[in-house]
DNA sequence: CACCCGTGGAG
DNA sequence: TCTCCAAGGGT
């Protein structure tokens, strides 16, 4: 109950300050910001890609598929005309795949309705474009004073209010406030880059830079001596293991590889067939039992090579490839697409890292050079 | 609201 | 080696 008083004091106060707040941030932005290939443009299709890509996904990781992306689809036209698989393609690697297929669907969204909506409130209405995204473009590219609220912008207000619990419910609309205000004070593009910049830069998740940041001095989470308290992060459980078995299944020269389920995880993915052992079953009977299952197809000569580990966010793999062949007039049964390929082709479709740790072990030489293998590691083990 | 959706880099 | 998590959005 005190607890609640006092937000709301340092709100108002807060809110109060933030247009003098804006004034010293942009003059901090002006001196120290980074050069990204995105702040060039006002084009709201690059911008959305940036942003897109940018979405729970660094900066560093967005710098190796951005220019390429947008080579390959240089507009909504071309993005709207491209198939699904190479689309995927473009943007194997990055994760989070949804994203990709969304802008598919947006892309035609757009055409359809005869050009790009200008205004926040109908860019959020666009399939993968929320509100911090609707905001970034609405500003960018067309001034709107349209708020963000990314991570970067929620720490610096969270550490600012001394925020020591989630932010969710009434307090998010209050930290929105806060972005309004921020936008309604200067220049919007200018106020949103500068606040995501001094979240990135300087009042960064661990080891925030104090002792630079152009804000004022009473920044409650700096007063406390230990800014990284705030915001409080969220429990996180352990992640369980998976052991999971694959088949490099050879028919004359080629192997196998299938399309995942279109929805879903790593949903039109292709991958290595097989799947998770169950309890009490060794590797190759786990393999075995899935390729009857999944595809209806026997395997013979099994030899093993060493697993492999792959995270994902809520769950761990560990991969254990066996290397098999099939008759000579062997298909799989199953309602979606496979195909025999060399492993000269591995490169010409979409594969999730997992997999291509797996050929980097398979086919060291291919796997490298193959454009997106080098970062394939060797880290492993059982 | 709680959960799902990937990946690679940092410390 | 291990934990954390980044310019979120959809359901």
């Amino acid at each position: 109950m005190s607890r609640g008083r006092t937000e709301e004091v340092s709100f108002a106060a807060l809110l109060a300050r933030v247009p003098d707040l804006m004034g010293t941030l942009l003059d901090w932005y002006r001196r120290s910001h980074r050069d990204l290939p995105w702040r060039h443009t006002h084009d709201p299709y690059a911008l959305w890609v940036s942003e897109v890509m940018l979405q729970q996904t660094q900066v560093s990781t967005v710098l190796a598929y951005y220019e390429r992306f947008l080579r390959r689809y240089p507009d909504v036209e071309s993005l709207a005309a491209t198939d699904e698989e190479a689309l995927l393609k473009a943007w194997e690697g990055l994760g989070y795949y949804g994203r990709a297929k969304r802008m598919h669907l947006a892309a035609r969204a757009i055409l359809q309705r005869g050009g790009w909506p200008r205004r926040a409130v109908e860019l959020q209405a666009l399939p993968g474009i929320g509100r911090s995204t609707a905001g970034a473009i609405a500003s960018f590219a067309f001034g709107e004073a349209a708020p963000i609220l990314d991570g970067n912008i929620r720490r610096i207000w969270a550490r600012l209010l001394g925020l020591d619990r989630p932010a969710s419910g009434q307090v998010l609309v209050s930290l929105w406030r806060l972005s309004g205000a921020a936008v309604q004070s200067a220049d919007p593009a200018l106020v949103n880059q500068a606040l995501m910049e001094l979240g990135a830069t300087v009042c960064r998740p661990r080891n925030p830079f104090c002792g630079v940041c152009p804000l004022p001095s009473w920044c409650e989470a700096a007063l406390s001596g230990d800014p990284e308290r705030f915001p409080p992060r969220s429990p996180r459980h352990a992640r369980p293991l998976l052991e999971v078995s694959l088949g490099i299944i050879w028919r004359g020269g080629r192997f196998l590889v299938t399309k995942r389920a279109p929805n879903g995880f790593l949903g039109g993915l292709w991958e290595l067939p097989g799947g998770k052992w169950q309890e009490g079953e060794t590797a190759p009977e786990a393999l075995r039992r899935e390729l009857r299952e999944e595809l209806a197809l026997e395997v013979i000569h099994l030899r093993p090579h060493p697993a492999v580990r792959h995270g994902y966010s809520h769950f761990e793999v560990r991969l254990h490839p066996f290397e098999c062949e099939a008759a000579d007039d062997a298909e799989p049964h199953t309602p979606l697409a496979h195909r025999w390929i060399l492993s000269e082709e591995i490169g010409t479709l979409a594969f999730p890292a997992g997999t291509h740790k797996v050929f980097a072990r398979m086919f060291p030489i291919r796997s490298r050079a193959a454009e997106s293998a080098g970062r394939y590691g060797t880290r492993d083990g059982p």
